[in-house]
DNA sequence: GGCTAAATTCATCATGTGTTGAATAATGCG
DNA sequence: CGCATTATTCAACACATGATGAATTTAGCC
């Protein structure tokens, strides 16, 4: 009880990590209020510290934004999971596997919450998500959209599908869809999925 | 140029609907800028009004949102759509091509954008659109799914992709799906929204 | 031990916010 | 015409925000 306040000035014992404390408590009130929703100053309440603090270490807002999406996952191994042929299941159930891993954990949950919210206010975190997504996640996992045509469409359609999902699930939370078991979920989804990557698509139909 | 500067005070001349001007404004900018993007005194200003002028009508901020809100389409005739069985196409089919109907169109897709943006930050916000979904859509589109076992729940999987592409295609611009047709994009998702209702889903599979 | 550099807080500024109350101008009813 | 009502703006308040610069305390090097 009483541990933040911290009490009178200058540099504190020991060599704590503040700066790592700052981007948690920064990716975890980004992730709550989005971008203009998250104050400085609730960012550095939440670690505990002075609000110049933060300046001190990141300048600007914008670039303390930039450094708390610098993600904790890595979206290679995202992207490879969906990649992976070698297991039994089609790209489907991998993708919906592969979301629910990261997004069933608060600490993945984080900073793309906090990207997602922030893009539907912010301009800049918009360019910043669809790089993201464009890259990171699309730019590997198309593999398995190889020979498949038109299969960028096809994959950002299976991608728009799940960010619904995070949206409705873990945003607006809505029922039943928001409190359905992960087995259940993925038994729902991965065959609709599926039919993006399998399913026929031409033009004249 | 220049209308904007009213001048001096006191009434204006003839009988302008400025109620109206100021909601049409509102819509807009909540849209573009989501609830707490969105300040008064920016909607005012497009609506070419002074900012007392909007607490006037509207009391308080978060009022003149609902008030807003009251969305100019029918969502039972949009409901009714994609209920209707009488045409020869599926569900799939309806749903998508009744979204785009909505979404193309300015004019509609200002409120749901800024239902959206805004229940992305605001929880308030974030239980209109529970509401509203749930009521007003789900509700009346349920009809589709009678029989279905877990018709609920498939339906909101449906209605989870249909804003996860909204999301990638009117917010965040992923290309190429943001530029893609409409035709193109029914024909892509219609059948893949289908499953939802057709495909078996059985939890021991 | 002394001194520089780093970490941390304090006080403060300029700006933007939602909101209010009083003032002014036009309307419409008697 | 006179007068109450409505529409509209002006000026201001109280508060929160992002940011800055100076002051204070500790760590680490010679």
């Amino acid at each position: 009880m009483g541990k933040v306040l911290r009490g009178r000035s200058g540099r504190r014992r020991g060599a704590p990590d503040t700066k790592g404390e700052i981007l948690a408590a920064a990716r975890a009130v980004f992730g709550e209020r989005g971008y203009d929703g998250a104050s400085v100053r609730a960012i550095a309440a939440a670690a505990g510290v002075d609000p110049a603090l933060v300046h001190h270490y990141f300048g600007t807002k914008e670039k303390l934004f930039l450094a708390a999406m610098e993600i904790p996952w890595d979206p290679a191994l995202i992207a490879d999971a969906i990649a992976d042929d070698s297991t039994g299941v089609g790209v489907g159930e991998r993708a919906i596997r592969t979301f629910l891993s990261v997004w069933e954990q608060p600490a993945g949950r984080g900073p793309i919450l906090a990207l997602l919210r922030s893009a539907m206010q912010h301009e800049t975190a918009a360019l910043l998500l669809r790089q993201f997504v464009t890259r990171a996640i699309l730019g590997r996992a198309l593999v398995a959209f190889q020979g498949v045509p038109d299969g960028a469409l096809r994959a950002e359609a299976m991608v728009s599908h799940l960010i619904g999902l995070a949206i409705v699930r873990y945003v607006v939370k809505l029922e039943p869809l928001a409190s359905v078991s992960d087995e259940e979920l993925v038994r729902l989804v991965a065959p609709v999925l599926q039919r993006y990557h399998d399913g026929p698509f031409e033009p004249g139909e």
